[in-house]
DNA sequence: AGATTGATCCAT
DNA sequence: TGGATCAATCTG
């Protein structure tokens, strides 16, 4: 199967589109410590300027700038603390949109289940904030020629957004449900 | 259910 | 400059 790094062409469309689109993709670190890939099962789009739910409805700052800017181009940043998050940022630029890895198969380690734990697995830290996904060096998404079918993602409202009001509502979690049998 | 933990944001 | 908040996780 062909291997092709994801575009910025690919980052730079309706992100609830993206985000299906992201699910059955691969998620590759390579570092000092060695080569890590997983193939994506859950993640959740962030939309908009309206969307309470998303850092960037409070508006334009340093921290959520690079949510207005290329597609492609990975946002991570540290909650609670302690753990990190990995996005990336999607649709056009001055439009904050950005979609949360949430979940991997990670080759050889099985289910990594959470934005945190799968930081810690891909050792990814604020350093990579910023970074940019499509060049294939370091941290990069690719398609390995999976077709994920419609009929196997499931929809639900995002997690941790209470906060939201309405669009705590908002269907925008995706996960890729096995294939059974 | 409660503790943890520190970057971020804005005014209590 | 201080305090509230938080796109989570672990231990009970």
């Amino acid at each position: 199967m062909p291997r092709k790094i994801l575009s910025p062409a690919f980052f730079r469309r309706d992100t609830l589109q993206v985000a299906r689109d992201l699910l059955g993709k691969h998620l590759v670190r390579n570092n000092k410590a060695g080569l890590l890939a997983g193939r994506i099962v859950e993640v959740e789009a962030y939309v908009g300027p309206n969307d309470r739910a998303s850092h960037a409805s409070r508006g334009r700052t340093n921290r959520t700038d690079v949510m207005f800017g290329q597609a492609g181009i990975a946002y991570v940043y540290l909650v609670y603390g302690m753990h990190h998050c990995f996005n990336v940022v999607t649709d056009r630029e001055g439009y904050p949109a950005a979609i949360l890895v949430r979940a991997v198969e990670a080759d050889g380690h099985g289910l990594v289940d959470g934005p945190g734990r799968l930081c810690r697995h891909f050792q990814i830290d604020r350093t990579l904030n910023k970074w940019d996904l499509t060049l294939g060096e370091g941290l990069w998404l690719e398609d390995r020629g999976e077709r994920v079918p419609a009929s196997r993602i499931i929809r639900a409202p995002r997690i941790g957004v209470d906060y939201a009001g309405k669009w705590a509502e908002k269907p925008w979690r995706f996960r890729l449900k096995e294939a059974d049998g």
